[in-house]
DNA sequence: CATGGTGGCGACGAATGCGTTAAGAACCTT
DNA sequence: AAGGTTCTTAACGCATTCGTCGCCACCATG
């Protein structure tokens, strides 16, 4: 949890409300960062440079929108949006403007330092804001999704989905991860749309083994996948039923 | 629960009431986790660093939010509170101050561990991914289990019930607890249909003896099989062809 | 060695899970 | 307000898995 080695990362959290950013910026210090806090936009903008930015979107004085555009313009540190439950729209408009990532409140903790490891981890591997899995490439910029270098157009759900599945190929989510991830931080209810929605994608994508349904569980991606087969076969691929035959090799 | 020949995870069960606390604390011992437990929020706050905290809400001293606030404040572990059920502003508002998740009284224990276990690997803490036994390894990250170098592949329940072994190599388990792990916390019926799933599971695995039978008790995973041996049996290593309990279903 | 209790495993019907399509609801754009 | 997307829900058919039954093999007593 704690990267030993080189001097901290630094980090800056911009919320207004200190009963959410006192134990944050404690925790956040436990976990290893050199936390500095702000209360509003314009503090945030006069702040010294950090590594990593956590900007709560609902600030006093200048709309969070603004403060992310302007922050990505003088920075190349990664930045953190969090929002409300409900408000997909700023989210999106936000990650549109320069954010990296995003949570949702209310959030737990460990969520957050895994959501800040999952970013710094990125960067670091070089591969900056584009998350590869084989055929796939998802610039997590501009949103856009190639797959084998042609590009697909994705709505705001399925291209959320398919970043959760793509933040560790080869992972088994289930349903509710998955919701929980792109949908709302606390789902309940039906988890049928899940299933429509990766439909789509599997659609879109237009190559159906990249997205594998792990039956009784959930989906993952497909890790292996590095080249076009002319695989014409249609759904899953592994853990398939009674499929005894895995068995010689 | 075995990370890597970690150490095992330290967990705080905060409780005040002992008929709910006890049999927690021996079910998570039993799970692996080292396990302490106190009754009041003033001990949990002076308990030693855990890497997991269970805050029951309803603590006769102070009241569970602060507590819980305050641990967040000093540690960055994990915390699950546990809550009444119609307390959901309660619940809210402790996701506000630093909690990860929260289960609902009455909570079966299954439900507790996979509650665990999700958050765990979400922090990827827990990335204990893989669970090696002799020949055997489970990768809990992608469902994929291996023996001696094959892939296998298991249903659901398959699945669940070898990891449910397997946490604890050698270990008999009697077949009231394998139900209540792998399948749900409190199961009544016939537990016929464990033998049949763990028939299901031997010819799967190949290596008749990695599962053994304990007459009258229960099942154990065999802990010391280390190799493959070709002793005399024709039952093992490679499919032969007379062999079609390990080539066909 | 007979006997009752226990475990192993094939088979089959029931239950569940999944993919798909289509229709309604909510949202955004014009 | 109309026209377009996108999201959700319902419905249906198919595939897979699960639980039960039945029969036989095995074990432990006396």
């Amino acid at each position: 949890m704690d990267r030993d080695g080189g001097p901290p990362l630094r980090l800056l959290v911009v919320e207004d409300d200190t009963a959410i950013a006192a134990p944050l910026e404690t925790g956040l210090r436990r976990a290893g960062y050199a936390v500095e806090r702000v209360a509003t936009g314009a503090a945030a903008l006069a702040a010294d440079a950090a590594d990593v930015i956590l900007l709560d979107l609902g600030l006093p004085d200048i709309d969070g929108q603004s403060v992310c555009a302007e922050l990505r313009r003088r920075s190349s540190a990664i930045i953190i949006v969090v929002t409300a439950r409900s408000d997909e729209a700023e989210r999106v408009s936000a990650l549109d403007v320069g954010a990296d990532d995003y949570v949702v409140k209310p959030f737990g903790f460990a969520e957050l330092l895994a959501r800040i490891r999952a970013n710094l981890r990125r960067t670091q591997l070089g591969t900056g804001s584009h998350l590869k899995v084989g055929l796939l490439v998802i610039d997590t910029r501009s949103r856009e999704v190639t797959v084998a270098g042609r590009e697909v157009s994705l709505t705001a759900k399925e291209y959320d989905l398919l970043v959760c599945l793509a933040e560790d190929p080869g992972r088994v989510y289930s349903r509710q991860q998955i919701l929980e991830r792109a949908w709302d931080a606390h789902w309940y209810g039906p988890t049928k749309t899940l299933d429509v929605h990766v439909a789509a994608l599997r659609r879109k994508l237009a190559v159906p083994s990249l997205i594998e349904t792990v039956y009784g569980v959930g989906f993952r991606l497909n890790p292996d996948l590095r080249e076009l087969k002319a695989d014409g076969a249609h759904v899953t691929g592994r853990t398939g039923p009674g499929d005894e035959r895995a068995a010689e090799l």
